[in-house]
DNA sequence: GTAGGTGCAAAAGATTTGCAGAAAG
DNA sequence: CTTTCTGCAAATCTTTTGCACCTAC
């Protein structure tokens, strides 16, 4: 995969950006340090970073596809009310290895873990300002 | 919600379908049965059955939007290279509680396990019979 | 009876692609 | 040099929506 200019560009917004863009954001991030820049180079740029694991690919549950840097490792939550993501920096272990999909006869690479829940802002307007789960918390 | 012909159709033929078919897929399964059904219909109540906790949606990284019944309980698992969905019956105990999202505000809700390797036939094609991880295991 | 749901068709969005010229290695 | 990538624009694919008519409750 060679280095163009397009693709270090793209790669350094995107480890800029503190929010998760889409590809159409990534575009107009991008254009101002070089205008000419299509948004299929983006796309394809997007893809190939993606596959080649320097970001990762959000969908979250609806609308466009989103990007994000893979650094420093981390998780993802979305609100289930307003859409909002943020990052979960996880602490905790989660242990997941190759003996979680044996059966399935698949070699493991990796794995994404999608929260989702209130955010704070949704759980004010909820009159639920302490965590008193809803519901269980599975999917 | 009410519990319309072609909602009970829809849920029952995404019950039966033992693959994640995208939206086009649950329609082209529905018309044998209800010739009339519209696309948008079975968008609108795929999309409110999801909201609904009854099914799935499932993005797994690319392509459209796919969809599953919630039970049993398991996660997906995605092919790297040929794009396959199958499920994970997960045995193992992944203990994920509120505690893994308290600094961010949050309260959880819910959360999702993707999955993604290579499937048997892929690593055969690759000539990698046995499980030896050639990266790691994260994303 | 009425709020929510449906079919149809068109619109809106998101993503991909063909091609000729540019540029990385 | 050769191979991969880019810009552009058109094409394709997916999903959403407006509207008038239906139907579950």
């Amino acid at each position: 995969m060679r280095m163009t200019r397009q693709r270090k560009l793209i790669l350094d917004e995107l480890c800029k950006a503190k929010s998760h863009p889409t590809a159409d954001e990534v575009y107009k991030l991008v254009r101002p340090r070089m205008p000419r820049i299509s948004l299929g180079t983006v796309y394809r740029n997007l893809d190939q970073l993606s596959a080649s694991g320097q970001i990762v690919k959000l969908t979250m549950g609806g609308g466009p596809m989103r990007f994000d840097s893979t650094f420093p490792q981390h998780h993802h939550i979305r609100c289930s009310k307003c859409g909002k993501v943020d990052d979960i920096i996880s602490g905790p272990n989660i242990k997941i290895g190759q003996e979680m999909v044996n059966e399935s006869g698949y070699e493991l690479v990796g794995y994404k873990i999608e929260f989702h829940g209130l955010c704070p802002r949704c759980r004010k307007r909820n009159g639920n300002k302490e965590g008193k789960p809803q519901s269980s918390a599975r999917n």
